[in-house]
DNA sequence: CATCCTATTCTTAGGTC
DNA sequence: AGACCTAAGAATAGGAT
């Protein structure tokens, strides 16, 4: 494979999945932040990993309630 | 300004705030839907423009329910 | 307000430690 | 699991249309 070229297909090794998940989740948070800054926009991002793990970004005025962080996992292992 | 560099503070000019946010919208969402696919992670992004327009990703087991969204526009215009 | 262009910056795959 | 490195590829600022 050419370096740094990636097919858009889950990645069947678990241990460069695990890695790339922690870069990409970085990445996309991150994204999402300076879209918020830079656009003065309410932004929301809930990533659980697929040990069920919780990761999440909002901007000021809009969150995730304990409940819904709930529901979400509850959707997520069914 | 060098061009590309971008200060990590609203823009405060409207038309180009405007422009950034619907190129970042397109691009984070792209960023959220590659993580889901790559790392098979459940992942949910939510925005709401200045203007209350509502823009959203979420992979398939993990969603934002109708009441859901309702609920977050109303605290984003709190 | 969306889409093309492209120089430039940013992200990241694959690697090492 | 996380931090660092670097080449390569991806995203995007500013402009044009």
């Amino acid at each position: 494979m050419v370096r740094g070229k990636v097919e858009m297909k889950r990645i069947e090794n678990a241990t460069s999945r695990q890695v790339t998940f922690s870069k990409r989740r970085n990445g996309v948070m991150k994204k999402a932040y300076e879209l918020s800054v830079l656009c003065d926009a309410q932004v929301a991002l809930i990533i659980f990993s697929q040990k069920g793990k919780l990761f999440q970004f909002s901007s000021s005025r809009i969150s995730f309630s304990t409940t819904e962080q709930h529901n979400f996992r509850k959707l997520m292992i069914n």
